[in-house]
DNA sequence: GAGTTTGAAACT
DNA sequence: CAGTTTCAAACTC
């Protein structure tokens, strides 16, 4: 990795300065949760797509972003139904958060000074910014070299901190000074306005959260608002990308465009959901193929969810909780899945379930019912649903129920001795907490042990970096896609570490490859390999195609919606719920997946068989299994194909599938966590590049 | 439902 | 790293 270039960090003592400002002390004093967010967020982009010193300063950048966002969505946000905001938030206490920002900001108006008028600090946002539009724009004007690439914005930055503070330090403020002390005072009372907004959007509408997670995917995109602020000044156009600002254009307005649909649909249309699948569904070209990575998951599940709905007759429940929880991947991660119980969350009070998540595991330890926002917007209003409320007598209402049920149902482990904090529970190996459907004995893989959850799991992860991963991922092309090749080549699927079968000849689910309902290769150690899904050897045993073409059939339409399945998370029922390509990368809180969510794209992508159900299921065998033939003879992927790198593989050796964390140098190491590796590494790739062109 | 089989996970 | 033990799911009856 390159050495980072000083002088995009030697300006401390103005990032310092920076940091000193008014604004960001008083960014830093706000929310935990939203502070914690913003690093995350940046950390991903920071580790992912800039590689730069750039994670360096998260504080600075990320506020500049969010306001300058702000800038942007606020005339969607900023309605002026919704600029009734903070008098509701004073009123109504309705949002801690809402009136502890409410109270800071006022606290804030008095430290500075600048704000005279008493009930300034009460005035909506639109008050605020008709008094002085410009400067609305004026400052973010500045603030657009932060958004860009930080490999080079950091100085530019500093540089206008000091011409800021050399204005200041002028016997007279400068008109530009006092403006600024405004802009920051009404950006902070907008802000304050904005979580406000936002809650009350969750509260009003379930259905417009995700509006507040696409937000946060805005917020992951440090550069665009202000870009787009650019465009419409006709000015510095250098950072312009015109597919990103149309994504961000699209990302703008896409939450305002569903909302009113979701409000078309609450209007009495039942088939609204299907209105809002099919309203998302036209993307400009341009927007298409950002779109496409920036917001895969999104996109993805939605399409996942139309399948699903047009099993399900547009199960409303289904499509929304898919996109619900996809917009956790860009609130939350990295850290703790919030996967299969987040859904589960959201509905437990409508089912009376108790399964919940260590969702927050990574958030230290809080409980449930403290969550950050995300889980706050997962769950609340449990009977709501996208905003609409359910007719708890409606079959609609009673399909996700029982849905959500069988769900439930289908996760339970029977753990005797393990007191589910191994590997063994397949609820502790999911990522979930066990629930009274369980039989098992001493659990604490329960909430009320959090701590002992994290603690297990840190071990366990800390042994294994892979261990709560995927077990099975579908190599595609993704990955050389991304590197310019347009393979045609089907999709494919390997367990990462292979199993290691020697009497039930990869034919019954005590196999994992066969269980995940993939073929085996030669990263497998199994004996006799029979494997339905495709033959350690790459052949096809057509001899038992008889006999286990019914077995493969029903183990694959189990797992019809799996992208990426681990032990345990074959159940068909939280497949059609919750399709595991919403699912996994949250569940896998390793280090490396929880930053590619998009690492399922191209799984998705490629695969046929999971995703045309049990119906095509055996057809697709072949295909399947023809993909093996395209797979490399020992299942080296193709990115190491590409990379020209040779794998030397020991198969023959059971603890192969441990996994170290010790790196190794890929050519060489024949163990096990470079063949995991390598398959998250192919995945990179598929994740947008942030970076300008 | 009890008992057996199986292979992953954990341990030494 | 290899061998062994533990474990719980899968399977059989």
């Amino acid at each position: 990795m390159d050495t980072p270039d000083k002088t995009q960090i030697t300006p401390t003592s103005d990032l310092s300065k920076f940091e000193d400002s008014p604004v960001f002390k008083y960014i830093d004093s706000l929310s935990p949760i939203e502070l914690a967010k913003s690093k995350q967020t940046d950390n991903a982009f920071s580790s992912l797509a800039f590689l730069s010193p750039s994670s360096l300063f998260p504080s600075p950048q990320i506020s500049i972003h969010r306001e300058s966002r702000f800038l942007v969505k606020r005339h969607h946000f900023l309605s002026p139904s919704n600029s009734k905001a903070p008098q509701r938030g004073h009123e109504s206490n309705a949002s801690k958060g809402a009136s502890k920002a409410d109270e800071r900001s006022n606290l804030y108006d008095e430290h500075l000074g600048c704000l005279k008028n008493d009930c300034l600090s009460k005035r909506t946002s639109s008050d605020l910014l008709n008094v002085q539009p410009d400067l609305a724009t004026e400052f973010p004007r500045t603030l657009k070299y932060d958004c860009r690439s930080p490999d080079d914005n950091i100085e530019l930055h500093a540089e206008i901190l000091k011409n800021t503070s050399m204005e200041v330090a002028g016997d007279e403020r400068s008109r530009f000074q006092r403006n600024r002390d405004g802009w920051e005072n009404r950006q902070v009372q907008e802000r304050d306005l904005r979580k406000i907004c936002r809650f009350q959007h969750i509260e009003k509408s379930a259905g417009c959260d995700w509006v507040a997670a696409l937000s946060d995917v805005a917020d992951m995109l440090t550069m665009n608002s202000s870009v787009i602020h650019e465009n419409t000044d006709g000015q510095d156009q250098r950072a312009a990308d015109p597919g990103t600002a149309s994504f961000m254009s699209t990302i703008m307005q896409f939450p305002l465009d569903n909302a009113n649909k979701l409000d078309i649909g609450e209007s009495g249309d039942p088939s609204g959901s299907c209105k809002q699948n099919e309203l998302a569904e036209p993307v400009t070209d341009q927007t298409q193929n950002i779109l496409s990575t920036c917001l895969l998951d999104k996109l993805v599940v939605r399409d996942l969810g139309l399948k699903k709905d047009d099993k399900e007759n547009c199960n409303r429940s289904n499509h929304q909780v898919s996109i619900r929880r996809r917009c956790l991947v860009f609130e939350k991660s990295p850290g703790f899945g919030l996967h299969l119980n987040s859904l589960l969350n959201i509905t437990k009070d409508q089912s009376h379930l108790s399964k919940s998540t260590p969702s927050s595991m990574d958030s230290g330890g809080v409980p449930d019912d403290k969550r950050a926002a995300v889980t706050e917007k997962s769950s609340e209003t449990p009977a709501t649903f996208g905003g609409n409320e359910f007719d708890h007598n409606s079959p609609e209402k009673k399909r996700h129920v029982d849905l959500v049920e069988e769900s439930a149902a289908c996760k339970r482990c029977n753990c005797k001795r393990s007191k589910c904090l191994k590997l063994y529970c397949d609820c502790f190996a999911a990522g979930l907490y066990c629930i009274e459907p369980c039989a098992c004995q001493d659990c604490f893989n329960k909430s009320i042990h959090e701590n002992v959850v994290l603690e297990t799991r840190r071990q366990i992860e800390s042994r294994n970096p892979l261990a709560f991963a995927p077990k099975v991922v579908r190599n595609t092309d993704g990955v050389l896609e991304s590197l310019g090749e347009t393979n045609k080549t089907p999709a494919s699927a390997r367990h990462k570490r292979g199993c290691n079968c020697k009497r039930s000849s990869c034919l019954k689910k005590y196999c994992e490859c066969f269980q995940a309902g993939v073929g085996c290769s030669l990263s497998c150690r199994c004996e006799g390999c029979k494997n339905s899904f495709g033959r350690k050897d790459g052949g096809y045993d057509s001899e038992s195609d008889g006999d286990n073409l019914e077995a493969c059939e029903r183990n694959v339409s189990e797992k019809n919606s799996d992208i990426v399945i681990s032990k345990g998370q074959e159940n068909p029922h939280l497949s059609v719920l919750s399709p595991d390509i919403s699912r996994r990368p949250f569940a896998y809180t390793g280090k490396l997946a929880t930053f590619f969510p998009h690492s399922l794209k191209s799984s998705l992508q490629l695969c046929p068989t999971q995703e045309q159900g049990s119906s095509d299921s055996s057809s697709c065998q072949p295909k399947f299994d023809s993909n093996l033939h395209g797979i490399p003879e020992n299942g080296t992927p193709e990115l190491a194909k590409h990379k020209g790198l040779t794998l030397v593989l020991k198969p023959s050796s059971p603890n192969c599938k441990r996994v170290s964390s010790a790196p190794k140098h890929p050519c060489t190491s024949s163990s096990p966590a470079w063949r995991s590796r390598k398959l998250i590494l192919r995945s990179i790739p598929s994740f947008p590049s942030l970076a300008p062109p």
